[in-house]
DNA sequence: AAGGCGGGGAA
DNA sequence: TTCCCAGCCTT
């Protein structure tokens, strides 16, 4: 029992029937013109250098174009060449890409920038074979590089290209499946411009940014209704097709902020491998969904009762009342902790959801003994880690109540 | 083939 | 709020 989409001749043949070759002459005109008139003015559309346009495909991969513009100019100016990138501390690294996520990215990168020092002579290789075998680089980058930079006909299949074809030439290929990609690469090679495929696969692009948008597309507009398929039927919306929901698993930390006499604070930086590796937060404890219920319940009542908050000036002194503190050993140094937390901070990643209550604590000790990578920080020094998204949350909650 | 890996913008 | 988006690596 075969199934519908499997990719066998005859259904890769049928593919192509009604494209004839005038068809697809005229199509790549249209489109290339189009382009021509409507391209978007992006720093890395201002030459071919093949640097430029593999650290913006990197950087837009799962990331906007308007949220990586600025980090694009200012990782340039930190990193001009690949040399630059091939021996830049891990540290500048992390800084550079702080906020855009999926960290492994710019790691990956680096190591593919002394593939290419060591390998290529410190050049871009031109072929598409020597581009995929550099770390980071799938088929998706390898193409837009050969493409873009390099001029080669190479389909650069992402979700764009996938929205865009599917609605098309109405292929309803699951496109969560690795298998559907080869429907993609199939067909974008009937149709790819070989005159210019740089334009051909940016067009795609620009098209699938701005027309060919996930909802409600601008058919009105768009330079390729008379070429789409769904178009004709009204289908557009019915494409492409995904069958993969992800939901998030809840986690729960409690965060323990503390500081020291000198107001400073303490941060851990995280394990080298898995999420968010190496960037650093505030000490985190994972603690059972039932503990974080109680906790929140008791932090709401305390901030119901209207009780005074916390008094920096008094738990600096030896004399406070401690009933509304816990105070804990760690190292054989006390720490003095507010009991009940000072506030919630929440963060969805793909794949999980993190819940963090906030507690504050004072470190009695200037010379606090510090745990393997913690280091007490100034927030003056804050400018010199790189910190993720729930991290910056923490701070400005704590900015919020003026504790920070 | 399946799961891990961030964060932003739209609905 | 919740929903949607999605390449590459590791296992």
């Amino acid at each position: 029992m075969k199934s519908k989409n499997e990719l066998t001749d005859s259904r890769l043949e049928k593919l192509s029937i009604g494209w004839q070759e005038d068809k697809i002459t005229a199509f790549q005109k249209d489109f290339l013109r189009w382009y021509d008139r409507e391209r978007r003015l992006l720093p890395w559309r201002e030459n071919q250098d093949p640097y430029r346009i593999w650290v913006s495909e990197i950087m837009l991969q799962q990331t906007q174009v308007v949220t990586v513009i600025p980090y694009f100019y200012r990782f340039m100016e930190w990193f001009p060449t690949i040399k630059d990138l091939a021996e830049a501390p891990e540290e500048r690294l992390l800084k550079a890409w702080e906020g855009l996520g999926y960290y492994s990215r710019v790691r990956n990168m680096q190591v593919a920038a002394q593939q290419i020092m060591e390998n290529f002579a410190g050049e871009m290789p031109k072929t598409i074979t020597e581009i995929s075998t550099l770390k980071g680089i799938g088929p998706y980058t390898a193409g837009a590089i050969a493409s873009i930079a390099f001029d080669l006909p190479e389909p650069a299949i992402d979700g764009n290209v996938m929205r865009v074809f599917s609605r098309l030439f109405e292929l309803d290929d699951d496109i969560v499946k690795p298998a559907s990609r080869k429907v993609f690469d199939y067909v974008v090679r009937k149709v790819i411009s070989h005159q210019d495929p740089s334009s051909f696969n940016q067009a795609i692009m620009d098209l699938g940014s701005g027309t060919c948008t996930p909802t409600s597309p601008k058919c009105d507009s768009c330079p390729l209704q008379s070429y789409c398929g769904a178009y004709q039927k009204g289908t557009m919306t019915n494409y492409p097709v995904k069958s993969k929901k992800v939901k998030s698993r809840p986690v729960y930390y409690l965060a323990q902020v503390i500081r020291n006499q000198e107001g400073a604070y303490l941060v851990g930086q995280r394990a080298d491998t898995g999420l968010l590796a190496n960037l650093w937060t505030f000490p985190l404890v994972e603690i059972a969904s039932e503990e974080y219920a109680d906790l929140r319940n008791q932090w709401q009542e305390y901030q119901a009762s209207q009780e005074p908050q916390l008094r920096l000036d008094l738990v600096a002194e030896e004399a406070f009342d401690l009933s509304d503190w816990i105070v804990t050993n760690r190292q054989d140094q006390a720490v003095v902790w507010q009991k009940q937390p000072v506030g919630e901070v929440t963060h969805v990643f793909s794949h999980l959801k993190w819940h963090v209550l906030v507690t504050y604590g004072i470190s009695k000790n200037s010379d606090y003994p510090l745990e393997a990578q913690q280091r007490w920080l100034k927030p003056t020094e804050f400018a010199e880690y790189a910190f993720p998204k729930p991290q910056q949350k923490i701070v400005e909650l704590l900015q919020g109540l003026h504790y920070f």
